[in-house]
Parts: C-alpha cells; sequence; structure tokens
RNA sequence: GGGGGAGUAGCUCAGUUGGUGAGAGCAGGCGUCUUAUACACGCCCGGUCGGUGGUUCGAGUCCACCCUCCCCUACCA
C-alpha cells in the first residue's frame, strides 16, 4: 500500500527529509559503487570562489553541472564527481583585510604576512565549508568534504599549522602536520574537493612557468601600467573590462608658455591634474592644422578643430600653420622647480644635456576633445610611456605604490594623489598656468575588486608573451609562424572544441587574436609564489619549475620553508644560486594572477605528474560549464592557454556556457535595491527542485531573472505534476492497488492508456537526446508538456476509471498505466528534479517492490525499456480527437451552453486518413463533450465542401507572378477537381502533391473548423435533456457540499432532496445519482435541521438539499 | 573608436532555408470544469513585428540607411 501524501506538498520539508534519507542510505556512494569500472564520462568543475556564500547565480550553474552529471551517471558512466575551490587571490585577501580594518600594504606587512596568509586560508576553509553545505542541500551531488572537518582544520590552523592532526582518507587515516594536511586537500590520499591553493596545483603552474621561460616566452616588461593604489598591485588587461565605471574628472585646461615666442602658450587639456607634475612633452598632430589666436589679452595655441569645444567667448585668429611646424618649440612647464623634475631633466636633452619640455609629433593626436595639443607625461600614462620610450624622452614617476607622491615633489611629496586635485589647481592659478576647468564625466578604469580608480605607474611586471600577430588569414599561416606564435597555437586548441552556444567559439577567437602579452605577476601577499629568480648581479632569470628542484638549487633558506606550503613568506627566505654569475639570487616577491590557479586544473586534479595513466584517462574534459561573461579571457583562457603550452592539446571537448543572473526588475541583484535574494532564503522559501526547475527552463544564452513570481510560476506546473501524484495515491489507496496487482497486457489496455505510454516512451527517448546533447531547457519542455498531457487530458478524461464504481478489470489497467506514467516520469525527470522525483519513486516503487532500487537516482535512464511503448500513429489520432474536443467546447461556449448540460447529437468530419482505434475515439469524444451521440460527417456531406489550401513553398518559384490569382480563388472556393487528384484554380492546374485538400464547412449553425477538421453541434436542449443537466448540477452541488463539509472520499452519505416540481423531474435519475454520491438513502421531502444544505437554480426556481454524514451504517 | 547581438502584445520571449490568416507564458477581463479542491482548463482583450527606403508574385524573415538598448573590445589626453 501507498502512504498517503498530502494534496498540497510541503516541498522544503521534503526534500529536508530526503537528503536525510540519501545521507543515511549512502545513495551517492552506492551511484559511484555503482558505476565504477563503466564507460567514463570527464566533467572538469571550474573552481568557484570560496569566499563568500554562495549566491543563487551559482546555484543556477551548479544545476547545470549536477543535471548533467546525474544524467550520465543513470548512463551508467563513470565520473569523478571533484568539485573546486578557487582559493588564492585578491579577492579573499580584500575581505581579510576588511576584517581586520586594514587600508594598505602596510598594515599587512606590520601584521605579519604569515599570519596574513594563514587568514586568507582560514577564510578559504570558513567558505567552502559554508558553500558546500549550500551545494549539498541543492541536491548538487559531489564528492563533498566535510564540513565540519573543513571547520576544525581552519581552527586547527588558527591554533598551531605544525601541531600533526590525522585525518580520514578513502585509503585510510592520514597523518601530517595542519598546515600540511591543508595542503594535501582534494589529493587523491584525501579526497572530496580540490583546492587551487593545494601544493600540487601550485607546484605544477611552477611546471608550467619553467615550460614557458624555457620556450622564451617568460620575460619582465617595465611598462606604465593601470594600479591599484589602494591594493598596491597592477592591473591586467584581463581585469580591466570588468572595472570600467563612468566617473567625474575636471576637465582641466592649461596654457604652457613657449619660451621662444614671448606672450604666446600653448593650450592643453587634461582630465588628471596630478600628471601634470610629470609632464615632459606636448604632442600635436602632424595632419591637424593649428591656429593662433587672441583671446582677451591671451595669445593661444591650439588645434584649429578644437576652437569651438576649448575656447568660450570671442576670439581672433592670427595665423595659421599645420602641426609640423609647431615640432621642436619649447615651453615652461608649471612644475619645473621641483627638485624631480630638475633631476629627470638633468642629463635628458641632446647629448646628455639639460632636456627642456618640447612640442614633438605623435599620430593619435585627435580633435574630438580637449585642445588638439596633448600633455604627455610617460611616468603616467601607457600611450606616453611608448611615446617617451621611441623619441628618448625623460620620464618622471611620481607615485609609489601606494599611490603616494614620492620625495622631490616638495609640498605635493606625502600627499595622496586621490587628494591633491585642488592643491595642483591652486598652483597653476597662482603660476599663471590655469586656464579653465569644467566637470568631465568619462569611462575611466577603476579596481575591478575594491572599485578604487585607477592610476597609471612605471612598474615592472611579468609576462608569457602571446607571439605575434600576423597580417593575415589564419589559414595562409605557415607551421613555422604558428610553432613561434603561442595565440595562434591555442586558436587551433579551440578549433577542436565544441562551443554552446556557438558564438562563444568566434568570441574566444576574437580575445585570442586581439590580446596582449598575458601579466600573470600581483604585488601582493597570498597567491601563488613566482617561482622567478631574477639576478640583480647579471641580470639573468631564472624560473624553478617545481618543490623538489628547489630543493634541490637551494643554496640558503631552504629550512625556513621547510614544513610550510609553498606560500609567502617561507617560500621568499629560499635563495639559489644563479646560473649565470652564480650569486645567491631572491625570488621576485610577487604573487601570480589567479587564473593561473584555475587554468592548471585539468592537470593538478588530474594527476598528470603523479599518475599519467590516470591523467590520460580523464584527459582531456569531456565537458565544462561557466557563466560566459568574463571567463574568455579569464578561466577559459587560462585553461586553454596552460594547456597549449603543456600539451597543445584541448582541456576539454564541449563547452556550454550561460548568461548572466538578475533580479525580477532586470536590475543586477543588489541588496539595497530590495531585488536581492540569498541562496539559503530561496532554498527554504521556494524549495530548491522549483528552483532548479526555473532554471531548467532558462535559455541558457539569456540573462535569466529571478525572484519570487517567476518561482511561484514554476512551482505551480510542479504543483500540477503532484496533483496527479496525489490523486494516484489517494484512489490507489482506496481501491486498494498495489503493483503486485496483474498488470493487463498492453493491447488488452485501451488506446489512451497505449497513448500516454506512447508519449512516455518519446519523453524518455527526447530528454536523453536532448541531455546528451547539453540541452536542458528542450528537456525541461519535453518534461512540461508530457506533464500537461498526463495532467489535463489522460488524467481528466479518465478520472471516473479511477472510482469505485468502475469495472475492476479496467480500473486496474488504468491505476497499472498511470502508474507506469508517473513512475517513468520520475525517472526522466530525476537528473533535473532530484527530491521530487525521488518522492514519487520512493512511495511508488521502493515501498511496495523489495527488488527494486531504493532509490530514482540508482535507476538507469529508461528509454530502452520504455521503447516497445512507441505508437506514433496513435499520438496521431489523439491529437486529431483533442482537436476535436476543443472546438466542440468552443462551440459550446459560444453557445452558451455549459459543458455539465447534455446535448443530443454532434457531427464530425474526420480526416481522410481516419482514426485508429474510431469506436474508442468516438465514445470517448461523446463522453467528453457531453452529447448523446457522434455522428461521423461523410465527406460528400451537405455540411461540408472541400477546400483547396495550395503549397506555397511547392508552387511559389514555378508560378510567380500567378500566385495572388491562385490564392485569390483557393479562397473563394472556386476550384475545380480532378480524378487524379489534381486541381485547377484561375486557369492552372496544380498536381496532387502541390495542394492539401480540407473539408471547411458550408455556413449553417455551430460549426467549428480547424485544418479539415469540422465540427457540428446540435444545440437544441429537450425538456429531456434539461432534466438530465438539472440532474447533473444537483451531482454537482452535492460533491461540492460534501467537500465542504470535510468529508473523504468514501465516507457515505444520506441525502434528502426538497419535494417539488423539480424533485419529481429528475425522480427516475435519483438512484445514479445516489451512486455517484455515495448516498446510502435519498429522501424526497422535508431536509432535516441538522443536515449541510446546498441549493440550485432549476427551472421555475431553485432546489434545496441536504446532506448528512452517515454514521456506521451499512455501505 | 572598432566588432557583435537585439528591438515582435502591458511584461518575458518564440517565430525554422522569405510563403500570403503573427504565436506562447505571465498580467488583465470573462467563462468553464471539478471531491486532483485556495487546483486546473478554456475564451477574450491586446501588436503600423523600432523607423525609412529597396529586392520579390510575396518581407517579422533578405539588403541599405537611420534611431534605441545590450554585450565584447579599445592606447584618447
Amino acid at each position: 500500500m501507498f502512504a498517503a501524501v498530502p494534496s498540497k506538498p510541503d516541498l522544503v520539508a521534503e526534500e529536508h527529509a530526503l537528503l536525510a534519507f540519501w545521507r543515511e542510505r549512502r545513495i551517492f556512494a552506492r551511484l559511484r559503487a555503482q558505476n565504477a569500472g563503466g564507460p567514463r564520462w570527464s566533467f572538469l568543475d571550474g573552481p568557484i570562489t570560496a569566499n563568500n556564500p554562495m549566491g543563487v547565480h551559482h546555484a543556477w550553474g551548479r544545476t547545470y553541472k549536477d543535471v548533467f552529471q546525474r544524467y550520465h551517471a543513470m548512463l551508467g558512466e563513470d565520473q569523478r564527481w571533484q568539485n573546486g575551490f578557487d582559493c588564492q587571490g585578491l579577492w579573499v585577501e580584500v575581505n581579510v583585510e576588511r576584517d581586520l580594518g586594514f587600508t594598505s600594504k602596510r598594515d599587512i606587512e606590520d601584521y605579519g604576512i604569515a599570519e596574513f596568509v594563514s587568514l586568507c586560508k582560514q577564510r578559504v576553509l570558513t567558505f567552502a565549508a559554508r558553500q558546500t553545505e549550500q551545494s549539498v542541500r541543492l541536491g548538487y551531488w559531489m564528492d563533498w568534504d566535510d564540513p565540519e572537518e573543513l571547520r576544525r582544520l581552519r581552527d586547527l590552523l588558527a591554533a598551531d599549522p605544525s601541531a600533526s592532526v590525522t585525518v580520514e582518507g578513502p585509503g585510510g587515516p592520514v597523518t601530517d602536520t595542519v598546515e600540511m594536511i591543508v595542503g594535501r586537500l582534494g589529493m587523491p590520499e584525501l579526497g572530496g574537493s580540490y583546492y587551487t591553493f593545494s601544493n600540487e596545483n601550485n607546484d605544477l603552474i611552477w611546471a608550467f612557468l619553467a615550460e614557458c621561460h624555457h620556450r622564451g616566452w617568460l620575460y619582465k616588461g617595465h611598462d606604465t601600467m593601470p594600479w591599484c593604489a589602494r591594493c598596491g598591485t597592477g592591473i591586467s588587461q584581463h581585469e580591466m573590462t570588468e572595472g570600467y565605471q563612468d566617473r567625474e574628472d575636471p576637465g582641466l585646461t592649461v596654457r604652457f608658455p613657449l619660451v621662444d615666442r614671448p606672450g604666446e602658450a600653448l593650450l592643453v587639456w587634461t582630465t588628471t591634474p596630478w600628471t601634470l607634475t610629470s609632464n615632459v612633452a606636448a604632442a600635436v598632430g602632424a595632419d591637424l592644422r593649428y591656429v593662433k589666436v587672441r583671446q582677451d589679452d591671451k595669445v593661444l595655441w591650439l588645434g584649429k578643430g578644437t576652437l569651438k569645444q576649448a575656447l568660450q567667448g570671442g576670439f581672433e585668429v592670427l595665423e595659421e600653420v599645420p602641426g609640423s611646424a609647431l615640432v621642436g618649440w619649447r615651453y615652461r612647464g608649471p612644475f619645473d622647480d621641483l627638485p624631480a623634475v630638475r633631476a629627470a631633466f638633468a642629463r635628458s636633452g641632446p647629448d646628455g644635456g639639460h632636456y627642456e619640455h618640447r612640442v614633438v609629433l605623435w599620430d593619435e593626436v585627435g580633435e574630438e576633445e580637449g585642445t588638439g595639443i596633448v600633455h604627455i607625461a610617460p611616468g603616467c600614462g601607457a600611450e606616453d610611456f611608448a611615446l617617451g620610450r621611441q623619441l628618448g624622452l625623460p620620464m618622471i614617476a611620481p607615485l609609489d605604490e601606494s599611490g603616494i607622491f614620492i620625495e622631490g615633489f616638495d609640498a605635493l611629496s606625502g600627499r595622496d594623489v586621490r587628494d591633491v586635485t585642488d592643491q595642483i589647481l591652486e598652483r597653476l592659478r597662482h603660476h599663471g598656468f590655469f586656464h579653465r576647468v569644467e566637470p568631465y564625466t568619462h569611462r575611466y578604469p577603476h579596481c575591478w575588486r575594491c572599485g578604487t580608480p585607477l592610476v597609471f605607474r612605471l612598474v615592472d611586471e611579468w609576462y608569457i608573451s602571446m607571439g605575434p600577430v600576423y597580417d593575415k588569414p589564419r589559414s595562409e599561416l605557415t607551421p613555422a609562424e604558428v610553432d613561434a606564435s603561442l595565440r595562434y597555437q591555442i586558436m587551433e586548441v579551440v578549433d577542436r572544441i565544441r562551443w554552446i552556444p556557438s558564438f562563444g567559439y568566434e568570441r574566444e577567437l576574437d580575445w585570442l587574436l586581439n590580446m596582449h602579452d598575458w601579466m600573470i605577476s600581483k604585488k601582493r601577499y597570498w597567491g601563488l609564489a613566482l617561482p622567478i629568480y631574477d639576478c640583480r648581479a647579471c641580470g639573468t632569470i631564472d624560473v624553478i619549475g617545481g618543490r623538489d628542484e628547489l630543493r634541490e638549487r637551494a643554496v640558503e633558506g631552504w629550512e625556513v620553508l621547510e614544513g610550510h606550503t609553498p606560500h609567502r613568506p617561507y617560500v621568499d627566505s629560499v635563495k639559489v644560486a644563479c646560473p649565470g654569475c652564480g650569486a645567491p639570487v631572491e625570488r621576485v616577491r610577487d604573487v601570480g594572477n589567479p587564473w593561473l590557479d584555475a587554468g592548471i586544473v585539468p592537470f593538478s586534479t588530474m594527476h598528470y605528474r603523479t599518475d599519467p595513466a590516470y591523467w590520460s584517462t580523464w584527459f582531456p574534459a569531456d565537458f565544462i560549464t561557466e557563466s560566459f561573461p568574463g571567463q574568455f579571457r579569464n578561466w577559459f583562457y587560462s585553461l586553454l592557454a596552460m594547456s597549449t603550452v603543456l600539451r597543445r592539446e584541448p582541456p576539454f571537448r564541449t563547452i556550454f556556457g550561460y548568461a548572466t543572473l538578475f533580479g525580477e526588475d532586470g536590475r543586477p541583484m543588489h541588496k539595497s535595491w530590495g531585488n536581492a535574494i540569498e541562496f539559503d532564503e530561496a532554498a527554504e522559501r521556494m524549495g530548491v527542485d522549483v528552483m532548479r526547475w526555473m532554471y531548467a527552463n532558462a535559455r541558457p544564452e539569456d540573462n535569466i531573472l529571478f525572484g519570487w513570481h517567476a518561482a511561484d510560476e514554476a512551482r505551480r506546473e510542479l504543483l500540477v505534476l503532484w496533483n496527479v501524484y496525489s490523486f494516484f495515491v489517494t484512489y490507489a489507496r482506496v481501491a486498494g492497488w498495489t503493483p503486485e496487482r496483474p498488470v493487463p497486457p498492453l493491447d488488452e489496455r485501451l488506446a489512451i492508456d497505449r497513448w500516454i505510454l506512447s508519449r512516455l516512451a518519446g519523453l524518455a527517448e527526447r530528454v536523453g537526446d536532448r541531455l546528451g546533447d547539453y540541452d536542458l531547457d528542450a528537456a525541461a519542455r519535453e518534461i512540461s508538456q508530457f506533464i500537461d498531457a498526463l495532467s489535463t487530458w489522460y488524467l481528466r478524461l479518465n478520472r471516473k476509471r479511477f472510482s469505485r464504481s468502475s469495472d475492476p478489470a479496467d480500473r486496474d489497467a488504468a491505476f497499472a498505466t498511470l502508474h507506469a506514467a508517473l513512475v517513468g516520469l520520475a525517472r526522466v525527470a530525476a537528473p533535473i528534479l532530484p527530491f521530487l522525483s525521488e518522492a514519487f519513486y520512493r512511495n511508488l516503487v521502493a515501498a511496495v517492490d523489495p527488488t527494486a532500487p531504493d532509490s530514482v537516482h540508482l535507476t538507469r535512464w529508461p528509454s530502452a525499456e520504455l521503447a516497445g511503448f512507441r505508437d506514433p500513429a496513435l499520438e496521431d489520432s489523439m491529437a486529431v480527437f483533442s482537436r476535436a474536443v476543443e472546438l466542440i467546447r468552443s462551440l459550446r461556449s459560444q453557445a452558451g451552453i455549459k459543458l455539465r448540460q447534455p446535448l443530443g447529437r454532434a457531427w464530425v468530419a474526420l480526416t481522410d486518413a481516419g482514426l485508429r482505434y474510431r469506436e474508442e475515439m468516438l465514445g470517448r469524444l461523446a463522453d467528453e463533450i457531453n452529447v448523446k451521440e457522434i455522428i461521423p460527417i461523410a465527406s460528400d456531406s451537405d455540411l461540408v465542401e472541400r477546400r483547396v489550401k495550395p503549397l506555397l513553398p511547392k508552387i511559389g518559384k514555378r508560378l510567380g507572378p500567378a500566385i495572388p490569382a491562385v490564392m485569390t480563388a483557393a479562397r473563394e472556393g472556386a476550384a475545380e477537381f480532378h480524378p487524379d487528384g489534381s486541381v485547377t484554380l484561375a486557369g492552372v492546374t496544380l498536381a496532387p502533391d502541390e495542394v492539401e485538400i480540407l473539408s471547411t464547412p458550408r455556413p449553417g449553425t455551430a460549426v467549428a473548423h480547424d485544418h479539415g477538421l469540422v465540427v457540428v453541434l446540435d444545440t437544441n436542449v429537450t425538456p429531456e435533456l434539461r432534466v438530465e443537466g438539472e440532474a447533473r448540477d444537483l451531482q454537482r452541488a452535492v460533491q461540492e457540499l460534501r467537500r465542504e463539509m470535510g468529508l473523504t472520499v468514501d465516507e457515505r452519505i444520506d441525502l434528502a432532496i426538497e419535494e417539488g416540481p423539480a424533485a419529481a423531474r429528475i425522480a427516475l435519475l435519483i438512484p445514479a445519482l445516489a451512486a455517484e454520491t455515495l448516498a446510502d438513502a435519498v429522501a424526497v421531502g422535508p431536509v432535516p435541521l441538522d443536515a449541510a444544505v446546498g441549493e440550485i437554480e432549476v427551472e421555475g426556481g431553485s432546489l434545496r438539499f441536504g446532506v448528512r454524514r452517515r454514521v456506521g451504517g451499512p455501505s
């Protein structure tokens, strides 16, 4: 017997119960054991940053990950099931700094790098534990760590990282220091999620960098870089895009007095006043025209095309010259007396003499903004730097790494660059350089992590060369050219990958073609220690390829690192002998770009060095999936780059990307906007199956709008399914039906039973096909349509067959069919709705069949076993039938005759093919539309006529301009039919396969038609029919009253019907009424005072009736 | 600045190689059905398919230009 289920489920409570069930029965572990040794399917998880609780947007991606892994598990495929956590980098640092109230790198140094790094590790463990719990709650099946164990390790790490600790691994206990155990998390001996801070991960990146160095691709660049003064680090090209924001800066115009033209000045515009301190030149365009103008008492030079925007008020043009005429003019800068400027200019002039500000040519100068004369400060701007280097200009670098003016800038020294604008303006005014200032809004780069506006600083950073870009199509490149350029090698790898959606392919290639060299260094603390040894003595650069190599090469300080993970500060103490000059060399202090950490995982987590056989089994991954925005230049890029360098082959075969999650109002989720929903709140209020269902139905390439209303919509659909389930269980319990009852053979069941089973078989086939193709939303749509067919068609048409009064054999067939449909559906939906499907399966199968697997997730994909149910012709017939029902319902609605009112006759014209199972279908039709008789319409009936529908795609080309006439003839019915099936319209004869012949109604009474299906309804309500309608009204009212009284479906009643003409009219129908309403006694007479009373409208008045629960009476 | 995508009902979006009556869901209105009972189903309302011009027998669909929004990308002071 099935367990009773509530009609209104508590999905959240249900989910918690099932989580407990899975845990207690170790279902996931058993699934893995069951599939061990099966065909392999390799999923590689992109690491989630373990820095905060996970959000609903993570749940979107994790739904994809879980669905496809579960689907492949149902195919019996062996998988790795390894989740990943991204651990190192500025993300974590910034949060730890915030917790400690730090505002600068100085604070960290004072606090102690070792302690700071330890806090970063602890934070990662904290949120790895938290995200693990949340993922489990989502129903995401992975080889999870025990969150309690992670928190224990975190606390031990805080207390004493060198203490010895023992933890349980898959192969037995493992003992090591706390710090080293943490560094070994995710390794085979410990199992569980991988962590990018692991020793192995760091070690393999060292190997990768050494390989790059070996090929000559690693180099130190000296350049002016975007720089975050708060974080004290450069920002790479990969990180720039995310940080562009609109910002208002002073749009400042200044005058540079010309040395050799007294009284005249250059007019120059800038939005970064602080860079004027470092001005060394003014650039003009060779092809631009420049004018000398007089305005008030000033004589100014500026670009002719900029006059309108640069000058306010009247002016007089005195002279016009090409830009080249200005070249070489000397001018006085506003900060020439600063010691730093004097020092920089002292030996930079021609022949080592004194340099003076001068006008130079630059082909980038434009006239869209400013004055056509560009202020050049090579120490403060990337393009300025390039120009300065080309022309041999002096460089002035005014800022330290925190954005503070260094010594040599007088009053500015020691001041923060973000805070000196007023002071500079004041100085400019005082010395007569100031011309004008007005607010200027533009897109300006900000630090993507902390939001601070970036400045440009002259720094040394480390790069991996991407190789040349050739000025010709890829197809024309020679192998040698490809060999010389990493970017083209990566492109070749990209070619071999399936990108979903397909635009991802073009986008990745576009990025690769346009990207600059990869800046991999960060002047920070928590991260990969770059294994670069840059000899100050002789300039030789050396890269160490692993911890073992470092140990062998160490000449000093190894004992400091011994026993520690390869992080700062310990790793900094190790010195190696310079291969060039033998001097002891320190590691550069930089840490690595965190995308190195994530990009190496196809190697580090698949044991590239330690277990080559394992690696070659699982590499490349069959599948990865992440949110598209950003990843083309981040994870996807680093995966591709590292795999190309190490193996020159794809690290994954298929990549599936999805868009961005927004709040319900279409804006990014933001706490202060009130549209944010936290994962925990969503899980406990809407339930995770509802959430998963929303994600499953989303089109991955579109942004998703997530909110409570959308969740309600999704839930409604699942509740329909629940209602079918609840209906089934309720009536199976009443009837005592269980799956142990003999199942009627398929060919003895009704067509409608075979129809729903055919639909089920098709469903399993198509959903499997779609999931196998990573097309989740199409799979979900299939399931939706099946739920609709099951609920609004199969169940509604067959409801009576499940009730007590129906024929037992047919009832068994109905139960067996609906049971099979629900169980099949549960199995098909299991990857997407793991909880709901498990609830169904547990009650419908596991509870009653001890030989069945005890979890739906231990069953195999059902398409093969269901294939025998397929019957496409039957499905087509049912489609015709259902359309006929719809048409007649529409006619009733138009005639204002409710469905409860029986009618005498309806006519139906069937298509030529007719209906299979004609008798059953027509009988059902009569039932469904509540008419006594269905009369087929012959094709030559008075009720219909033949119409022609020319098939345009077939005739269009042939007929061309004749089409309008043909179509008009067809529309007007002016057709000549020929015996061979051809048709002549407007003088044109169309072959049988060029037309479709449809039946359409001749004008008449209640007639409806659609695609050749015609129905006609006799709307005459005879007195006899009216009485039947009244009886049925009464029956429905009694049922309604039963419900209001709270009676169960099998409780008996006494029924009293008020005496009168209405009662007399329906007298003959009372026995049937009694049977339907479970009335043991029906009295026509006064309604008892203690009865519940109802009333219906009847012809000539109303009819009262009363219902009493029958206590203990015979049934 | 360059490249890409998108503009279809009040909202979110479908509309296959151009085929002649433009669809769904939600919202709104009106009904219907029902011991699956605060569920479901149906009907209606509603669109100059961003604008203009062109190609064609025929354009939401192809082409050109323009407008708006989004994304990617960029060394513009």
